[in-house]
DNA sequence: CATGAATGAGCTTTCATTCAT
DNA sequence: AATGAATGAAAGCTCATTCAT
């Protein structure tokens, strides 16, 4: 069944985000599943092979989680507060998994397949540009999905930032950061609104 | 001599910019640096304990990189311009190694370093935006440290997107996505000249 | 049905002498048998246990063609020649297939059976001597059977190195090696005509 | 040191004759050679890899044997009945792991250099007949290195059939088959003294 | 009879680390 | 300080065999 294949994917992104690239073996990953050792690799070639099928996943989850917090009717000042402040949380909670991911996908023949599984996030935040655009909101001059592709490089990295060497930073610390990332948007788009 | 410690951490980004974290052999790295597999422990007690030396080499580099390419002189929007070229070229350079010592610092005890060392290219950074704000260049308001983490962050990851899937972009492609990000960053600022 | 049982059997012979002991899996057999992975165990309790019947096979399908070759009235020395030509013909197919069978039996318990598996050529050979000795052809003194043992295992080593190295010999040197072999055979049984 | 190397081959060749290609592990030969299992891998790139040393080492073993057990000197006729005698010690000593050996070359990439390696022992047999020939003692129109191929093939399998099913075969039946062998060759090679 | 997904023991191979020289 | 042969633990992967359907 294809239970299985999903209790492997999830139970990938469990214990490489614990554990990391390398210091995650098979037998972690099956254990945490419930499966056998063999039955691994009747869904992966490799261990490098679930790379994609978790890469999928997690965007699945992100894209999931983002437009649930992103208000699409609200202001689009609010909606960019939103989606910083989305961007932060998930990057905390995934940034690990998609760096690994990253790193997974990048030792193997699956690169290419990256641009295509992260596109419709990038897809997501320039449609709510795009209606900025619309109703003039923001710089209209700007093309919607370069600086879609930068808010979401900035927004990450800002994050990143924020967790590095702090795992729990206080809330102040967390919305002087997303309040400045926010800003330095809206700054950059020009916001009208 | 310190002649083999130094040969040992040059091999070692030649390697594992090559080849990964994973994929790196000590054997490789030694082979490499002309010396006997047994001198690498004289230096570094394991393999992951060579991760701060590169660190520290590369950010070594990137800073003499970008206080040679960053007229001093120059006006406000032009330092930006310049780097933000430096930026994309050190990050095409270097972010493979920086990615790797960062998740290799990550896997080891070493990560409290990191904020240490990447810290000076930080420094030259913000030392510009207060320049500028000391002349009025930009908006004098803005916190230059937190500026110059958010146009790091932001920049480095504009030249991943860039140089991601295409190892060798167009010029004009280059120039495109440098342009875009400059002024991306200068309307964050609120730049004047 | 038996058809299953005889398609395992011939599925086994052909993977068997393409990819030798080792590299024949189960699933490659039962996926060029046309039959499902539990299929194979409701006739044969274990991957060894197939190697009786795939010898059985294998002489029978020698059985057949040394006795459709041999001409039953040609004269002895010409009898000879076309026992020599047909091992020749056999060995070139078989042998792979005869080695890897005997190695199969002997890992296992089966090896007693190989002798019986195998009598029914060495019979036939000894006849055809039985009858020359009859019509005093050859040295009337001689044992037929122990002969016949000798003319097989001599006319197969000289095959196997025929085809060792050269898997395609040129027809002159075939005939050669053939011609040499007969020769030697004659001359040991002191034909007589 | 070559010492490792040799400990490796032997204990290689002792644990292969017990156990057979596929049984045979790693771990036991490294056990047997006292040696640790990383070491195997110091001198043999593989597990097949040692099979052409394993054949040198028995061939290097065999002529010796066959060098020390023929009478330079001696009658031809004694000289073939000593050999055939040697060839039975030797093929009950060595069938298998020739065999084996065999098998291991050929399934890898080392075929091409069993002849090299059996080169040795077939210009032993050679020589003698040649001397044979001189002396007129036996057939002086045939090819001393022809016969000498099909008499130590037919000797080989002649030995291989008595000790086939009979591990311990009575002195009489040894005897009585190795003299049967032996006159066989010598009507072969019209012998005349 | 037939299936084929699932199993898990066990193998080869790798490679960071050690230490006698 | 320098060497490099030796180590041995550890992991990815295979595949004969089983069994619920």
């Amino acid at each position: 069944m294809k239970d299985k294949k999903q209790k492997l994917i999830e139970a990938a992104i469990a214990i490489f985000t614990e554990k990391g690239l390398e210091q995650t073996k098979i037998s972690d990953i099956v254990k945490h599943a419930g499966v056998a050792q063999g039955t691994f690799y009747l869904y992966f070639p490799s261990k490098l092979a679930i790379m994609p099928a978790i890469a999928e996943e997690v965007v699945k989850e992100i894209l999931a989680v983002a437009k649930k917090e992103v208000n699409s009717r609200a202001a689009f000042t609010e909606q960019l507060n939103q989606l910083v402040e989305v961007s932060f949380t998930l990057t905390n909670r995934y940034s690990e998994v998609i760096a690994l991911t990253y790193a997974g996908l990048a030792s193997s023949d699956y690169l290419t397949e990256w641009e295509t599984i992260y596109e419709p996030y990038y897809e997501f935040v320039a449609a709510i540009l795009e209606e900025a655009i619309q109703k003039k909101e923001m710089d209209v001059t700007l093309n919607p999905k370069q600086m879609a592709r930068l808010i979401i490089g900035l927004t990450e990295s800002a994050a990143e930032q924020l967790y590095l060497y702090d795992t729990k930073p206080s809330q102040q610390l967390i919305e002087e950061q997303q309040q400045a990332t926010a800003e330095f948007i809206k700054r950059a788009l020009r916001i009208t609104i």
